[in-house]
DNA sequence: GTCTATAGTTAGATAGAC
DNA sequence: GTCTATCTAACTATAGAC
C-alpha cells in the first residue's frame, strides 16, 4: 500500500513535506483563533508560502479543514489507546477508564478538541458523516470500558450507561473552555476529581 | 429608569420592535449556523428588511452579536432563578441544585448555549470582559447552592467544589452537542442521571 | 424608519511565468 | 513546486432619496 506523495521506496517528496507543514500550521491557527477566523492567506503566511501555492496541495479551503480534522481524531484515538494499553489488559476496567479519560483530557487541552468537534457541522454532508463515524468509533472506546466494568459487576445498576458516558466525556471536553494552564490544577487532578464523583458521588 | 427606544409613557416605538425582531432572528441564525457563518445580509433577509436598514438599529455586526449574547445570559439567569424560587427557599439545597441544573439544561438545549459562550472570545476585549463577568455571576448561582449544601453537612469532604461545579455544568452544556429531541430522553431525565452520579456515583 | 445604490475591503480561487 | 498577478464574489458599512 502506497500513500500519495511517497515514492515506491518510501522517500518523502517535497510536496509531502509542504503538505504536512500546512496541516500543522493550519491546525494551530484553527485551534487558536477558531476555524472561521482563519483565512487561506493566513495559513499561507504562517507556513511561509504564498497564498496561491496552497492550491497546489489542496483543492479548497475545506480540504485543508478536512485534513486537519482527520489527523485530529486519529491522534486522539492513538493516545487514548496507548494509555489504556499502558494500564495493562489485566488491570481493572475502572483503572483503564481513568487512564483513558486522562488521555482524552490531555489531548483535549492540547488541541482544543471542542472546536474540532464544532467545526464538523460546517463540513459538506459527506465529509461530515465520515467524521461523525470516526467520532462514534472514538466514543466506543470509552463505552467498551464502561460495559466491561458492568460485566465484571463493578457498577451499581439503575443508570443509563450511554448517558453517563456522554455526560462524563462532555464534562472533560468542556474543561478546555475554563482550564487555566497557569492555575493550580493539573489535568490528572481534574481527572481524579471526576473519577471521585463517578465512584463515590459527593453526597454523604 | 427609562430604556432607550421607549417613551416616557412606556409605549414601545417602531424602532424598538424592529430591534427586538432583529435580535430574535439573529439569535436563531447564530444558533443554527454558528456565529461566523451568519452575515448581516442574512439577518436582514430573515427579518424581512434590507441589509442597509440594519445600520439604523445597530452600529456594526458586532453590536448585534453583543445584544444577542446580552439577552442570552440574562434570560438563562432568570429561568434558573425562577426554578430555584419554585423549589422553595426552605427545600434542601440539593433539591434546589437539581432544579437549577434542569433549568440550565433546558435553556441550553433551547438556545444552544455553547455556541453563545464560544462567540465571546471573538468580541473586542472590553465587551468580552463584561460578558465573562456575567458568566461568572451566572456560575455563582450554582456555586452558592453547592456551598450551602456543604455548610449544612450534606456533602462528603475531600473534593474541590469549584472543579466539581465546572465539571457538572460542562457536562450539561455539552449535552446540546449530542442531544436528540426525537430521542427517548427528556432534559429532566438527563438531569436526574447527573444527580444520580452526583449523589451516589456509579460504582458499587 | 426603511429603501436603493454603491463604496471599500477582503475572501477563495485561478492562470501563467519561472 | 512556488511565485506574482488577478478574477470573481461576498462581505460590512455608508450616503442620500423617500
Amino acid at each position: 500500500m502506497q500513500t500519495e506523495g511517497q515514492t515506491a521506496e518510501g522517500r518523502i517528496t517535497k510536496a509531502e513535506r509542504t503538505r504536512a507543514r500546512l496541516i500543522e500550521v493550519a491546525t494551530r491557527l484553527f485551534q487558536e483563533h477558531g476555524t472561521a477566523e482563519v483565512t487561506v492567506r493566513r495559513i499561507a503566511a504562517a507556513a511561509k508560502i504564498e497564498a496561491g501555492s496552497i492550491y497546489y496541495h489542496f483543492s479548497s479551503r475545506d480540504e485543508i479543514l478536512r485534513a486537519v480534522l482527520e489527523r485530529g481524531v486519529g491522534d486522539a484515538r492513538d493516545e487514548v489507546l496507548a494509555a489504556i494499553a499502558e494500564a495493562g489488559a489485566d488491570s481493572s476496567p475502572l483503572v483503564r477508564l481513568r487512564a483513558a479519560l486522562a488521555a482524552h483530557l490531555k489531548y483535549t487541552l492540547r488541541h482544543h478538541f471542542s472546536s474540532r468537534l464544532k467545526a464538523i457541522r460546517h463540513l459538506p454532508k459527506r465529509l461530515r458523516d465520515h467524521h461523525m463515524q470516526q467520532e462514534r468509533d472514538y466514543a466506543a472506546i470509552f463505552a467498551g470500558l464502561l460495559r466491561e466494568a458492568q460485566r465484571k459487576g463493578l457498577l451499581r445498576g439503575g443508570f443509563d450507561a450511554s448517558v453517563v458516558r456522554m455526560l462524563v466525556m462532555g464534562a472533560l471536553t468542556w474543561v478546555a473552555e475554563w482550564y487555566d494552564p497557569k492555575g493550580p490544577l493539573s489535568p490528572d487532578e481534574i481527572t481524579d476529581e471526576l473519577m471521585g464523583i463517578l465512584t463515590k458521588g459527593i453526597v454523604k
